[in-house]
DNA sequence: CCGATATGTTTCCGAACGCAAGTATATCGG
DNA sequence: CCGATATACTTGCGTTCGGAAACATATCGG
């Protein structure tokens, strides 16, 4: 048998795999996004202005700051987002989000938030559930990119 | 604030995607592989004989059946596993673990159970990690894969 | 004010992936 | 035995990603 430590990653990670097999798929279906530009989307729904640069939005989804960009502009052409420079300094190019941007990822986010409580239906409990939160959370405590 | 549910699914990917940034470079540095090659060394390691057919490997390594190919190319090349026949299905191409290749895995184990270790050291007791790993282990119960 | 350095963004390039198509083999119904 | 269907694997194609390079702008030391 291996240790607890090594049981939880390996577990973390095909748990990862299934979750995201699983959610891509309606999540897809349903809204046209993919996982990841829902997230995106909600970064920006909870930042201050409805707003974040580039830079700022790709520490928070974990991935590179040219897969930001890529990412935003099929986003900008369906109206979900846009994009706003700063007065202060011009290198910054704030992803913004539009009001259809609002409603989109609202709808998006009770889709999620559907399929998560699906996930764990039947065989957790509320409390083990709230601990799985809890203890996961403290993996990347103190890290941004909060959304929970 | 939001349902446990959905704060446990956040943090799920939010920690996996760390861990596998955390993880990724210094596996590489040290063995030369990638995550997923050691991941796939193990389940041979854990298989009878040594072997398995790729789509055995696809389904426990959630990819696709041509990832499996051109994943074992390379460690094929490298001696870390060998390709068998079936003497009754000619369909059946065996991806075996070689003598080289239960070495390097039995190495870069070691090395993923130490950073496994690393990771959840100073703020999770032992009866937390244990909780986790059950926890997230129930997420994928009864589904091929484990190696826990 | 100006060079040196740092930072934000985009573009280019190579690597990795999933899917669809192609090939080979097995199995099943007649 | 043989056509039809299913399965295992490989290959080609389009997509996506990270890192390096290019470019614009900001900041700092003199």
């Amino acid at each position: 048998m291996t240790s607890p430590s090594f049981s939880a990653t390996l577990n973390l990670l095909r748990a990862t795999a299934r979750l995201e097999e699983r959610f891509a798929g309606e999540l897809g279906s349903v809204h046209g996004l993919a996982l990841k530009e829902v997230l995106l989307l909600m970064h920006l729904e909870r930042a201050p202005l409805n707003r974040l640069s580039r830079i700022e939005l790709a520490k928070r989804l974990h991935v590179s700051a040219s897969s930001v960009t890529r990412m935003t502009s099929p986003l900008e052409k369906l109206g979900c987002v846009g994009r706003e420079a700063d007065p202060r300094d011009a290198r910054l190019a704030y992803v913004v989000l539009t009001e259809a941007g609002q409603r989109l990822v609202g709808d998006a986010r009770a889709t999620l938030e559907r399929m998560a409580a699906d996930l764990f239906r039947d065989r957790w409990t509320e409390a083990e559930i709230a601990t799985l939160a809890d203890l996961l959370g403290r993996l990347t405590a103190g890290q941004p990119g909060d959304l929970s």
